[in-house]
DNA sequence: GCGCACTACGTACGGTGTACGTAACTACGA
DNA sequence: TCGTAGTTACGTACACCGTACGTAGTGCGC
């Protein structure tokens, strides 16, 4: 028997070793290394269950019985970068705190382009997930509203995060298997942009575009972003 | 020549009907219709160029002549339901018309589920969604910033609604085509975390879970959400 | 009216996730 | 102590997928 993919099941509740049979002869984390190093260099669609199998050296099929599905192996990538968290003794200003949070994972998912794609794909309770959130809950501890609210804040910061980082990537993370080039591309998005405002059906779209001269610094808007999420939560604002 | 997949592109900047050759046979809104179609009645999954070929009576590379690749069938679709966006005449109000437009584009990822998973993975300057985009600018005239700024709340509020109809939805679109109804995964996973909790080794994560009691209101959650982030734009606050 | 760009579509290639069958192995219950 | 049940390992096979390519037939622009 491969694996119990006909039933609904969580990967984190089976446990890596069971008693019977063979020593397995590798573990979760070689498995989520060996995925992310794929995914960190070749794109995520690289990730394939045979070719994961044939970098750790093992057969296809072999990988079903620490695997279950694809969707495990994305729950143990998922779950391998969220160990990179730096975890610290929360400083006593939440608000502090939760911009290093932010700004952490904003880097992470710089650090792994292919991560926000797969934060809307997995279950986000992972051993790695939970000691984040504890983290972050923490770090809240100052604020006197209730869990449920702090808990608000948090997937609303990660919500931020996740959004903005996805719109810096855009392009980047889309074109890597392409055969061009992700500046040809943007060349050609841009092109036709102009020529739909060019037609002046859109008249504030077309002021937008001219305002803005000079690239945008991505970094200000994400820490304005983040500041302005802050303040609605701050009970002293 | 079936198509230039070979090259970079923007759909929208291929005109539909070129002078020579036979009529096209179906129009782009065809096309978006029947894959709209299957999407919301099968899952984002179930639509693929054979499927949406086929649905449409025609061979699958035909297809090929009108979306030379998957992603413009899905730029296609986007383009489609962000015409379902009622715009109308801008109250002079900024805040209640962009509540409005929130709540709209809720409701309508509720009425597409695969929406949001979409919503990354394409251009996002589509036809329909360049109208949407000025009419929201239309209804921030009443806002002093420049339009930067204007396009910065409009990303944000966009990011928010995306991401917490994202977690509204969590298990709902990924069980679609899974042999296990949404409520057995469900109660799996709450076994688990239950178990995770138990531990003890997140103390604060169990507090959040002690405190809500009954179902959530996730609609009144999503409200909060909104006008804080309003909140952080509002010159008046 | 010639030619070319377009439509239509069948075939085929290389990939995907994974169900299933088989063989070897080991820890546990009797 | 030994049989057996549950595990690991892995090859084969199936049903899909996106799409490159070749070959017709069609009708507009020159």
């Amino acid at each position: 028997m491969a694996g119990r993919a006909a039933e609904p099941h969580v990967i984190w509740a089976r446990p890596e070793r069971s008693g019977r049979g063979p020593r397995p002869a590798y573990s979760r984390a070689d498995i989520a290394a060996v995925a992310v190093r794929i995914a960190d260099a070749e794109g995520l669609d690289a990730v394939s269950m045979r070719r994961v199998a044939a970098e750790l050296g093992c057969g296809t099929m072999s990988l079903y019985n620490y695997v279950p599905r694809k969707e495990d192996l994305h729950e143990l990538m998922a779950d391998a970068v969220a160990g990179e968290h730096e975890l610290w003794e929360p400083s006593g200003d939440w608000r502090a705190d939760m911009l290093r949070v932010a700004h952490q994972t904003r880097d992470l998912m710089h650090r792994h382009p292919w991560l926000p794609r797969l934060m809307s794909a997995v279950y986000g309770f992972s051993p790695n997930a939970l000691r984040y959130l504890e983290h972050c809950l923490a770090c809240l501890d100052p604020l006197p509203d209730p869990q449920g609210v702090k808990m608000e804040l948090i997937a609303m910061l990660n919500g931020i995060v996740t959004t903005y980082v996805s719109n810096e990537l855009a392009t980047a993370e889309r074109t890597r298997s392409l055969p061009w080039s992700q500046e040809q591309e943007n060349a050609v998005r841009i092109a036709y942009l102009q020529s739909r405002i060019a037609t002046g059906e859109y008249p504030r779209m077309a002021r937008a575009f001219m305002e803005d001269e000079g690239p945008i610094d991505l970094e200000a808007v994400f820490e304005r972003a983040l500041n302005r999420v802050l303040d609605g939560f701050d009970p002293e604002k």
